[in-house]
DNA sequence: GTCCTCACG
DNA sequence: ACGTACGTGAGGACG
């Protein structure tokens, strides 16, 4: 028999709130009672396991019984913005799953549920009403089932109420239930009911005669009393709190019983919602298995030898193939494969099938002939040797033959934190399946291979198959937001000429390192000594709370509170009153003494590989810009500003009988900012002077080319750099030290020395407004959410990314382009020549030393030709037995 | 895990 | 009236 499931929105939602503790997602949404509603409806829906279902809300939320009890004694509370705020989520939840939600202006939430029930009950439909409010009882029937739940010490049970059980309960039948009430009245509800006459009267008189028509029948029977005069009285009252509280089964709704049929709760939008709220626990629910998607699978564990051979032969000659390694601690573990078909395979690394043997097998495919694609060729390519490069074939041409799936993602989406299957799954072929979080948890891998090593197989298999599946469709997106080319032409080339970097690694001088190490900590006692008797205590100085304690207390220096868990004590902070208090030179030092030594002298020293090489990590979809970023240990910010630091950089050679050469783009931000703005009076700058920000100094305050001083240049050169940060007066006043109005009138100069710029960085933060998003010159977005908030600091952070990240970007976007011509034309030169390391602007090559003028040439006329624009591209190449002589 | 600080571009 | 320059990663303190 069909089986209709109603829930009472409101009174759900209530319970829910009161009966879970307070909390929030990382978006700081209360999710309390969203969580405790669909907690309930979860647990009907197992026992109960409807076919049909529907929620019913008012349309005006309504004072909740709870408090109208709270206001009845005096002390009513409006409803609280915690859970007000939480009924139009629950409502895009529910149809989300695609659950029928009602509300009617005109009729309660009662009234729904009575007319639906009413209506599934003379369809022979059983019918279930899940609600918290007792005067549902009044529709219970032998059909119609009641089920209240009751939270007591945290346990959620439920009690059910057919017809007989409100008779057992509250000796009357459902609908005397009405007439009850009607005599008793509710003061929560409005419902005055005969005065005087309370639950005990009500409900004997109703035994007695059998309804409220059945007492006014026979009124002269009753023995003269209060309760007789009394219901004489209040005989209006009677028949109108009957009104009120008679439930409307008969309301105007216009739907079909069909419309409430259940399909498929676990659709992917329920899913994303699920996420969103961080519910983690009930995304279990949302199960590959359970969920009715159209794609099909079929996951298969293959771990006899002989076997595994076969199906290794049989995968290295599809045309397609999607590979996944599963590593823990380093190690793999097991891999799956799937060839574009509905079938994954499982490899577990187990007896004789070991994991060299398997990749060994696979770097023997060509790639000519198998299309690879992996979430992250990069790391793929780390463990299987595929023989992808050939003589004369650029690297270009070469990685036609690969597919990065989180390269693509990333393109698609720059912001995300990272790039899993299962949300690729859900972007791009719209359908859920579990992530990785869901499966292994916080269990080991190696632990699930024996207890639970299905979760590993699903874990495996669902990133090649999704892999398999996602990649075409994915690139179809890029094509769309015009990025296809992009991604062919710059960010998949780029990933082989990273992979090379990463393997390449550069040389440390370890034992320099260490000593280097030794002399810092010598130096480090003596000054935290220094600073114990200045300050006339023992204190933890590395220490930000402690050390404002010492500062602006003990010590009474001035500069208050700044950050939100006490005083800020950063280096400009302490600058300022280093002229005053000579003592905060050595807390200074001190700072930057530790840093070097712990970040630089030990730190890369732990990194420094068996070949006496760190091989530090270059990554492809971290940041927003497109920019790399570097890791494990970071590359990119090696100490050279400072004098102390520069002994860092010194450490870092090149092989014996190699050198390094260094190449750095001069200015690239600018010139790509003059080139994008076209604007003609810049332009005409870089051809009359090479010092920019001199000649800048020149135009904007206003004094003769040779009379510009240094701190006129330097200030000019502040605006350059604020320009391309996306210009505040603020930022610029803070950073060079002058008053905001100061700044103001600086900036307005350069606008009117520069009248293209400022129409040119206007024109992107409309951009941004409009679309949502920037593009740098070679087509990479960047969303700029930021700038559509209702917040003013983020609509003024949103303008200044929409200023900067264009400048930035296409800054990046040539220098992948100059890493992979400089890559190639290495490789063509046939000298022994890698790239190393990449520091934005700068690449660091190792070659022999006898072709270190060759490489140089080679790396200037590569790099400048890198991209052709109104302004010349300039690099700055230099030859050293070390990174700090080379730059 | 988050904040602060600081190294680089 | 709000409270900052753009983009990263690492180490130490602290809850």
């Amino acid at each position: 028999m069909a089986k209709l499931l109603l829930f009472d929105g409101h009174s759900i939602m209530n319970r829910a709130f009161y009966g879970v503790p307070d909390f929030t997602n990382s978006e700081g949404i209360h999710t309390n009672a969203i969580y405790g509603f669909l907690n309930i409806l979860f647990k009907v829906l197992d026992t109960e396991k409807p076919d049909h279902i529907a929620v019913a809300f008012d349309v005006h939320a309504k004072t909740f019984r709870h408090e109208k009890y709270e206001e009845y004694k005096g002390t009513r509370k409006p409803m609280q913005d915690e859970l007000r705020q939480q009924i139009p989520l629950i409502k895009e939840v529910l149809k989300s799953m695609d659950i029928s939600v009602f509300e009617m202006a005109g009729f309660e939430a009662d009234d729904i549920l009575g007319t639906l029930s009413l209506d599934a009950e003379q369809k022979s439909m059983e019918v279930t009403v899940v609600s918290g409010d007792r005067d549902l009882l009044q529709l219970a029937s032998d059909k119609v089932k009641i089920s209240m739940p009751k939270t007591s010490k945290g346990v959620t049970t439920v009690e059910d109420y057919y017809d007989k059980d409100v008779v057992e309960k509250y000796k009357v039948t459902p609908k005397q239930f009405i007439d009850v009430k009607a005599l008793m009245g509710d003061s929560s509800d409005n419902i005055k009911g005969v005065a005087g006459i309370g639950e005990k009267t009500a409900t004997n008189l109703i035994v007695t005669y059998g309804s409220i028509d059945g007492i006014y029948e026979h009124i002269e029977e009753l023995k003269n009393g209060r309760a007789k005069t009394n219901l004489i009285e209040g005989k209006e009252d009677a028949y109108f709190s009957r009104f009120l509280v008679t439930i409307k089964r008969d309301v105007p709704i216009d739907y079909k019983m069909d419309d409430l049929k259940i399909v498929n709760f676990y659709t992917a939008d329920a899913y994303e919602y699920m996420k969103r709220f961080e519910f983690k626990s009930f995304l279990q629910r949302f199960d590959f298995d359970s969920s009715e998607v159209e794609v099909n699978y079929e996951f298969a564990e293959v771990s006899d030898f002989n076997e595994v051979v076969d199906l290794l032969e049989k995968m290295k000659k599809s045309k397609e193939l999607a590979i996944s390694i599963i590593k823990e601690n380093g190690e793999s573990v097991a891999l799956s494969l799937c060839d574009g078909s509905d079938k994954a395979y499982f490899i577990p690394f187990e007896y004789f099938v070991t994991e060299d043997m398997v990749f060994s097998s696979l770097a023997e495919i060509d790639p000519n002939k198998t299309h690879i694609v992996s979430m992250s060729v990069k790391d793929l390519l780390k463990d299987i040797d595929f023989k992808y490069k050939e003589d004369g074939v650029s690297i270009k041409d070469s990685s036609k033959s690969f597919d990065d799936v989180s390269i693509i993602a990333y393109l698609l989406d720059p912001l995300k934190n990272e790039y899993t299957y299962d949300s690729i799954a859900n972007n791009v072929l719209g359908i859920n399946v579990p992530a990785r979080e869901e499966l292994i948890g916080k269990n080991k891998i190696k632990e699930l291979m024996y207890s639970d090593r299905d979760k590993v197989c699903k874990l495996a298999c669902f990133e090649s198959f999704v892999c398999a599946h996602a990649y075409k469709e994915a690139k179809k997106k890029l094509d769309e937001l015009g990025m296809l080319k992009l991604y062919e032409d710059i960010e998949r080339p780029l990933l082989f000429v990273l992979n090379d970097m990463e393997k390449e690694g550069i040389r440390v001088k370890k034992e320099e390192l260490v000593s280097y190490s030794e002399k810092l900590a010598q130096s480090i006692e003596v000054i935290e000594k220094k600073i114990y008797e200045e300050a006339g205590e023992e204190f933890n100085i590395n220490s930000p709370k402690q050390l404002g304690v010492i500062l602006f207390e003990k010590l009474g220096m001035p500069g208050g509170k700044k950050t939100k868990t006490g005083y800020s004590t950063n280096a400009s902070v302490l600058e300022k009153l280093a002229a005053d208090y000579p003592f905060v030179n050595d807390i200074l030092e001190y700072r930057s003494l530790t840093k070097l030594k712990s970040t630089y002298a030990d730190g890369l020293t732990n990194y420094i590989a068996e070949d006496g090489r760190i091989h530090g990590k270059f990554n492809q979809t971290v940041t927003a810009t497109g920019r790399l970023s570097s890791n494990d240990p970071n590359l990119q910010n090696i100490p050279i500003r400072m004098e102390l630091g520069k002994a860092i950089r010194k450490v870092f050679v090149p092989k014996d009988g190699y050198a390094f050469v260094d190449a750095d783009y001069s200015q690239i931000e600018l010139r790509i900012l003059t080139h994008m703005s076209g604007d003609e009076v810049l332009i005409e700058s870089y051809k009359e002077d090479e010092d920019i920000h001199k000649i800048t100094a020149s135009k904007v305050f206003n004094v003769p080319l040779d009379e510009v001083t240094k701190e006129l240049r330097s200030r000019a050169k502040a605006v350059n750099f604020g320009i391309v940060y996306g210009i505040s007066s603020f930022g610029l006043g803070e950073n060079i030290g002058i008053s905001r109005k100061e700044a103001d009138t600086y900036i307005k100069e350069y606008f009117k020395t520069y009248p293209g710029i400022e129409e040119f960085l206007n024109h992107f933060i409309t951009e941004a407004k409009d679309k949502g998003y920037i593009k740098t010159m070679y087509g990479r977005i960047r969303p700029v959410p930021e700038i559509k908030s209702s917040n003013f600091m983020q609509v003024k952070f949103g303008e200044r990314i929409a200023m900067n990240s264009p400048i930035q970007g296409s800054a990046a976007d040539i220098m992948k382009i100059a890493m992979i011509n400089v890559y190639d034309e290495l490789r063509k030169s046939g000298l022994d020549a890698k790239i190393l390391v990449q520091v934005h602007d700068e690449i660091l090559v190792e070659c022999k030393k006898k072709d270190a003028e060759r490489i140089s040439k080679l790396l200037k006329d590569t790099m400048e030709s890198a991209a052709s624009l109104s302004v010349d591209l300039e690099v700055e190449v230099n030859t050293g037995d070390n990174w700090l002589d080379a730059h």
